[in-house]
DNA sequence: GATTAGGAGAGCA
DNA sequence: TGCTCTCCTAATC
């Protein structure tokens, strides 16, 4: 095989479907024009135009497709993987490029061994996928699977979703629903609910509820789809059910550098010294975790400044425009 | 104009 | 009571 997966590549669809398994424990609903186009998202965000007529007829897994959940440092993870020969490589900020050929997954293997290439991409590109729908649990404070969500909960996925892939306001198509309900209904039944991006969602859900029977298929520690690690086993602030303080949310933002680095970083993780990058879209991120659709920056940055006082973050020893360090590092 | 700093009051769990 | 949101003024970059 000679899958060549680039983002904005013409050739995404039919890698995807390649590259995934007939059958990894995800619905074997078709791909849509949406789900391969997503690769072609740019600044880690899917193109606008998603509703476009969808294109049938590739089973797979909808994970590859989606931005958010082969986030860029899945990508890095694939660029970099133990088969690639040692190089540089694109920096994560850079639109990430699956190659398979460069990756030398098929120069001089035999089939076997490409075949145990592959399943070992395709491991390490579902355990992104898990992993990065555990951070977007966190970070909304919803449960991985859809079917526990409650009105809420949809309506803040909905939120979430329509921010990440800059769709149109879709929530209130949607706000009578509780995951039960949401789980319930048909592509159709999305897209009759929403012409526009009915189908997007749906996908995109279809997603949540595959990583969710994932979840429940593999057995705690068990690293097959992580690639060593167990996405679902963090116990922290935000798997306690505990309302979620900004510091940690700041921090679970830093912790993912290559979902959310564009917006926030650190300058020195050491010393625990980071910056707001986009101090408008970080502020946007927390008024969806909280619920504040009015949230600014203005008001984010008072909440910080109140830790001040608590010892919990500070302005560093050369203060800096919207450069703040936490008081213990990590 | 954007950011920083801090006071003050309100709402919520 | 603690935490956060919100609004405000003033200073600074």
């Amino acid at each position: 095989m000679s899958a060549v997966l680039t983002m904005g590549s013409p050739d995404r669809g039919e890698v995807a479907s390649s590259l995934h398994p007939p059958r990894v424990g995800f619905a074997e609903t078709p791909l849509t024009s949406l789900e391969r186009d997503g690769w072609e998202a740019e600044d880690t965000k899917p193109p606008r135009d998603l509703a476009g007529a969808p294109e049938r007829g590739l089973p797979g897994l909808y994970l590859s497709c989606f931005d958010m959940l082969v986030t860029e440092d899945a990508a890095w993870l694939l660029k970099v993987s133990d088969t690639a020969p040692p190089s540089p490589g694109p920096r994560p900020e850079q639109c990430p490029v699956i190659d398979s050929q460069g990756l030398g997954l098929s120069l001089g293997l035999d089939g076997q061994m490409e075949e145990r290439s592959l399943e070992q991409v395709q491991s390490m590109v579902v355990g992104e996928v898990l992993k990065d729908i555990e951070t977007a649990c966190k970070l909304l404070n919803i449960t991985p699977d859809p079917i526990d969500w409650n009105v809420g909960n949809v309506q803040k996925w909905m939120l979430w979703t329509e921010h990440l892939y800059r769709l149109p306001q879709v929530g209130k198509a949607f706000q009578d629903l509780n995951g039960k309900d949401l789980c319930a209904m048909s592509e159709e039944d999305f897209r009759q609910r929403n012409m526009q991006c009915g189908d997007v969602l749906y996908a995109h859900l279809d997603i949540w509820k595959s990583a969710a029977w994932m979840k429940e298929r593999c057995s705690p520690g068990d690293s097959k789809f992580t690639g060593g690690e167990e996405p679902w086993s963090e116990a922290d602030s935000f798997c306690s059910g505990q309302p979620i303080h900004l510091w940690q949310f700041l921090r679970e933002l830093l912790l993912k550098p290559h979902s959310y680095g564009r917006c926030i970083r650190w300058l020195n993780k050491e010393k625990g010294i980071f910056k707001i990058e986009d101090s408008a879209h970080v502020a946007r991120l927390w008024g969806i975790r909280k619920n504040r659709p009015a949230m600014n920056y203005d008001k984010l940055s008072r909440s910080i400044r109140q830790y001040y006082k608590k010892g919990i973050i500070r302005k560093p020893d050369v203060s800096q425009r919207l450069v703040y360090q936490f008081v213990h590092p990590v």
